[in-house]
DNA sequence: CATTAATATGAAACGCATTATAAATCGCGA
DNA sequence: TCGCGATTTATAATGCGTTTCATATTAATG
């Protein structure tokens, strides 16, 4: 409701020295700084955040791109970036892909309109070079997904890593006949996830036949889905690598209701650790993504990005994965 | 980059009519609003969203303020608020407030800022008296958490009902020893949750014993506290109500690590019906909070309310509960 | 004491789109 | 042909802080 003009008239000084004292700037009587302060409390005033926008042509917001929110790998990835975005004196907008390319290009826009400082893309529906014409706008970094043309900045975890350990797990525990699920081969995480899978088994002369891979699974109904499969065949595998800890949980709970002992008959490996893997029975072997890590170095990395206006060259930061052994394998 | 004037420029008209083809005004000769159309084209003009909020009084952002993000309670609600922000035209900005007063306070200043048109409150740490001055800069409404005598609309579930027929469940499936685990008190949601279960009690002459009221447990961790804390008594409950499936989540995987049979043992109910309830084994019967539809009408209650300006007198709109009976009782 | 440097303040320009106001052109009925 | 409303376009004002530039005052240095 106030304007600077109110508060200045109100202490009988002009707006630019309302605005200095706002703005701690130095060269300002500690007594007119005062009258100031006192004036802006009377009148409840609060700088129009617009005006200074436009003034400045910052807006302190960064938008953050994911495909889902309630999926928890990506509530925990924005849940470390809220914090250090407020810490860090920036509001965060939201913006759910749901998994659809034109989605995300409508919020690439918010950059082209200077809506926000910057984007973090936690989900990568579209190519490289749909992205590219946005990066002249404002700096846009990659966090977790990725795509190995993309010229941008990127924090993730080296996933062909995650796939060789988790396989080589299986294998270390005696298994020869394992199958896979994963997601989508248009994503290069799910593509170099599956190159660490098959380094290993081909490290130890094993490969997967065509009808134990399953590509393309994310849920919990996908995982009951891909178990109902393998129980109708007549050659099962031993051992399932499962692309992420919610199909592993639906191959369990679906397994458990056959009768089919964990992991006995059939272990499970998962990806993620989310809290899931540790409720369930038994406990959900899995690959940890440092989430929490990955949410904070993005949202660091790009706080810097706009603070110093750095034309970042291409600035690659992989993660740690790490197995954590529970009672599914 | 470019700015409307240098579109005018380009295409040989003023910054009114350019502005009248952005906008989709009458009066524009076809011709004209081609030439501008291919001028913006051609400079990839897009307009400066600080300088139309400043010009327009309007940000077309909304505000919504939760507790915890990975609560799945919280990201399923946000979910469909940022369905319906994004298909009514507007920005989700998401303020954690990390269940901290102070964050809450902080995150309602964007309204005095004009940052946001409004805001929902998801969470309440504050008293209304705290929150009622910010009122008068714009929309504040309260959706699923609320304060019998805040003045602000409001969207939420009986929350006496469903602690009433979560523990007529309970009473019918015939138990009389029945513990209770909920919220802090301060909150009026669970207060109301507790009178709803005294109500369902006293109807059968029952009570609780004060050893077996919990407050204040919220996650899986204290769930399984809870459990040990039961085990260590004398005279044991033989049913337990708890204020949310992560904590009954809790209590059913510590009691299966001490063999303790669930439901002959303990029944357990839980409360929200997030998707862990019915994936750990027995499922949770739980009470369902209805997260997609709260955060819908929420949030299409908040367009409505920045679209007509109204200072809607206060509204309230109730949602219903339902129970939903898993293998837990 | 002269002079440069530091301190203190205000007027006006600026960021960029929208809108109020004015003015010009055109069509049509009287 | 005159007049009035509809159509079309432009100029200038507006929204509200921040910043540049100019000016004035005081302090410090030689």
């Amino acid at each position: 409701m106030a304007t600077i003009k109110e508060v200045a008239a109100k202490s009988g000084l002009s707006p630019t020295t309302v605005s200095r004292v706002i703005n701690n700037h130095p060269y300002v009587d500690d007594a007119k700084r005062k009258k100031v302060m006192q004036a802006m409390e009377d009148l409840g005033y609060v700088p129009n955040s617009s005006a200074r926008r436009l003034r400045g042509q910052r807006t302190n917001t960064i938008a953050v791109i994911i495909s889902r929110i309630v999926n928890p790998f990506f509530s925990h990835l924005v849940d470390a970036m809220e914090l250090i975005a407020g810490e860090k004196g920036y509001q965060l907008i939201l913006c759910d892909s749901r998994l659809d390319k034109g989605r995300e290009l409508r919020h690439l826009e918010l950059l082209k309109a200077k809506q926000v400082d910057g984007i973090i893309l936690a989900s990568l529906q579209n190519e490289w070079k749909a992205i590219e014409p946005f990066t002249k706008y404002g700096p846009v970094i990659s966090c977790n997904e990725y795509d190995t043309n993309a010229q941008m900045p990127v924090i993730r975890c080296d996933q062909v890593y995650g796939g060789y350990i988790g396989t080589k797990h299986l294998i270390e525990k005696g298994h020869t006949k394992i199958a896979y699920a994963g997601g989508a081969d248009r994503i290069q995480l799910t593509r170099d996830r599956k190159t660490g899978v098959f380094k290993a088994l081909k490290e130890h002369g094993l490969s997967i036949p065509e009808e134990w891979m399953f590509p393309s699974f994310y849920g919990i109904e996908d995982g009951k889905n891909i178990f109902q499969r393998i129980y109708a065949m007549e050659n099962r595998p031993t051992a399932i690598f499962a692309g992420g800890d919610e199909v592993a949980a639906g191959i369990i709970q679906e397994a458990k209701r056959f009768n089919y002992r964990i992991p006995e008959d059939l272990a499970v490996i998962g990806y993620d650790n989310q809290p899931i893997a540790d409720l369930i029975n038994p406990g959900i072997t899995t690959i940890e993504q440092p989430m929490k890590l990955m949410g904070t170095r993005a949202m660091e990395m790009m706080v810097d990005m706009i603070a110093y206006n750095r034309k970042v060259t291409y600035k690659k930061e992989i993660l740690p994965l790490q197995l954590v052994v529970r009672q599914s394998t």
